[in-house]
DNA sequence: AAAAAAACTTAACCTAGATTAATAAATGAG
DNA sequence: CTCATTTATTAATCTAGGTTAAGTTTTTTT
């Protein structure tokens, strides 16, 4: 079954009708490693969901530092909340890390879907919880423990992720720099 | 008119009766400054809204060690969403700052708004998604902002809960010890 | 209004992690 | 297969902000 309608599952019930419009809404694409799907200042048009790969949500600092503030894995959603919902230049960009598909939902699909399937306001409201819920656990990581700790729960929390992304994507993630995490890895090795 | 309409109103349009509906489903309570509403690991009856003072979401380190997470001002929304919504354990405490007047929508309430006046799930939908661009945003200033540009800064989003409120929860918002902030205020007074 | 508790300030000292820079290894394009 | 670019590693040095501790001011309680 679509990862897609799997995940609509978790929150609302479906008829195969629904189900088969839904679908026509959403566009495929698949995209090469590295490929920026919104760039900072651009308005975001679209809702991204993640069926291969992993996309990057991130911040850079004028120059060219890139801070990680969310990945999406497959079976996640991710977008610029703020630019999408309200049609106003992103203030972060989006980029895929390893070779991905992603399913576009467009701002008029999305809210089209919403007039002709009032109950998907429900599922949606309540996957946006989940984010909010994760991007506080983050905040929680980065308050309450140190840089390993907060690796060793990296590799945990995104097995597969680990070995098919650079370091320097998951030394942002856990916020320090790509030299600081060699030394966690070294020092870890000793042991 | 109520702050509470006002807020609905920003999302979406509710005529006379259904206002009238939705007041008897909020209960309205004072609580004396610095009483807890919640407390980490009970289950998040609530949802409250802040028509008066201020509520504030925070962690605490096993000992005693405060790490403001959220802060609600009048017009705001707070809970621990993963809590309320799940109906499991939170994993931080709420508390008001100042004296406060809180609206409480209770889980039963919440689900019953949604069951009578399905719009509400707009409301919430897109009002969640500004409280997830909110904590997107402290990321962002916590990882590019100094210490003291985030000091400034909240002084200017938050200009009258400044003076209300204890300079320890300040420093917490900003992710800084007490001790660091009064070195930033007397570097300051020194220009 | 006095005593107790909580909050704030100051200063000396400390450290996790950043910065810089040079080297090596891996990836990728032609 | 080779050259160029991007990543990763290592090590020396540096610093923003933390820690500790003592003293002061403010707030709360009685």
């Amino acid at each position: 079954m679509n990862l897609l309608l799997k995940e609509f599952a978790k929150h609302i019930t479906l008829d195969p009708e629904e189900q088969a419009y839904i679908l026509t809404l959403l566009e495929i694409k698949n995209y090469k490693a590295k490929t920026f799907l919104l760039k900072e200042g651009e308005t975001c048009l679209y809702f991204y969901f993640v069926t291969k790969g992993a996309l990057c949500g991130f911040f850079s600092d004028n120059n060219k530092i890139e801070k990680v503030i969310r990945l999406a894995t497959p079976g996640r959603w991710i977008t610029d909340f703020k630019s999408f919902h309200n049609q106003v230049p992103s203030h972060f960009h989006l980029k895929t890390l390893p070779d991905s598909e992603i399913m576009l939902l467009s701002i008029e699909n999305y809210e089209k879907l919403f007039r002709t399937i009032p109950k998907l306001e429900r599922y949606f409201r309540l996957m946006i919880c989940e984010v909010l819920a994760d991007a506080t656990d983050r905040i929680k990581d980065n308050l309450l423990l140190t840089a390993e700790e907060r690796y060793d729960k990296f590799i945990t929390s995104f097995p597969n992720l680990a070995y098919q992304i650079s370091q320097k994507y998951i030394a942002s993630y856990i916020t320090v720099t790509p030299e600081f995490l060699s030394k966690i890895k070294s020092r870890q090795f000793k042991k």
